[in-house]
DNA sequence: CGGATGTGTTAGCGAGCGCTAACACATCCG
DNA sequence: CGGATGTGTTAGCGCTCGCTAACACATCCG
């Protein structure tokens, strides 16, 4: 069965090598940028030497393509199941809150591509995960605006890209312990959206 | 009378050729990565050719440096002018979120480069830059535990990090005229600060 | 005047980049 | 067995990069 993903790279058909070295990668990127890693860095990583990744991707610009499409198809996926999901408003966006904080959480090194990288994408895969990216930031507005009445469509969406700004804003300070850590994200997001009027 | 230093890039001495450079570079690194632009992309922006630059820096490392130092110490100096001046501790933490909401709004590609491109610095200017963020920082942290009781430094400078964040979330998303979105942003802030606890 | 100083130019270096070519070998299966 | 397929290797290409060298010229000033 294919199954829905649970982790946003590595999965079905990903598996194995394919999913290993996206992993890689997606350190690597995160922490030196795009341009700053090599296809020998990215080999090395994962136990090959550089070329032998074209056994698996024909590019590096396809290889940050299929990660970010990944990521942003988890996103959207995980965001519109917990939209979905019966409950008040308020409990639809605490539980979106809940499901980003945990997504920032357990894969920093995404979140931080995703926001870093987007310039560096190839045409056709910008436009493919900004559109994913829009989806994503439609499931948030709905909910907002559910939840928070009095806000128009264009303040409800620089609030919600405001919220993803502070909740992905985890992997450059990490002082507390992940259980401490993140309820203190899901009161602040919540806070700050309670207050956007 | 040399005067505190009222924009971030381009003062006192560094005004002219040096200042204008910088605030060319800052735009090229903000949108492609340090690695990204090429030397001759800078001197072009500013009508010269590549090499010219080395006139004025003594290499492309050397520009991010001061680039990032000039900004770190901007909103130091800011920041403790703002923590200064008296007035409760809820006048204060606003004023210190007017501050960064300002200079997020005014300097969007600023802060674009001190958040994506700290690690490119080279090691020297990396431990300066990080000793004057560290500071502002902490200066917030006083704000916050003086107007919102029962945090420790931990879950305080947590929550300084995330207001960053959100406030820093803006340059990749004005679907507001400023003075709309301004006011947003520090309803945000300060409904985010008034939940950590 | 004439040297010093500051700021620009073009040519070109050495290094590193993404990527391809050519080959090696292991596994699978008709 | 023996070809097909998948996955690795090393060598090396063409290109771009940061940076230096060598030179040009304008301004300033003793």
């Amino acid at each position: 069965m294919p199954s829905t993903p649970t982790t946003p790279l590595a999965n079905g058909e990903k598996s194995g090598r394919r999913g290993q070295i996206l992993i890689a990668a997606a350190e690597l990127f995160a922490q030196h940028g795009f341009h700053g890693v090599g296809i020998d860095d990215i080999g090395a990583a994962v136990g090959i030497s550089g070329p032998a990744l074209y056994r698996h991707f024909r590019s590096k610009d396809a290889m940050l393509g299929e990660m970010l499409t990944s990521i942003s198809e988890y996103l959207l996926a995980g965001g519109e199941s917990h939209a979905e999901h019966d409950g008040g408003p308020d409990e639809v966006l605490a539980a979106l809150v809940r499901f980003h904080v945990d997504f920032a959480l357990t894969h920093p090194a995404l979140i931080t591509v995703q926001e870093r990288s987007f310039a560096n994408l190839a045409d056709t895969d910008r436009r493919q995960v900004r559109a994913l990216q829009r989806r994503y930031v439609e499931v948030w507005v709905r909910a907002i605006r559910a939840a928070v009445p009095g806000l128009d469509q264009a303040h409800a969406r620089s609030a919600a890209h405001a919220v993803f700004g502070l909740i992905n804003s985890t992997p450059h300070s990490r002082h507390l312990p992940d259980d401490e850590l993140a309820p203190l994200l899901q009161r602040l997001a919540l806070g700050a959206l309670r207050a956007a009027r």
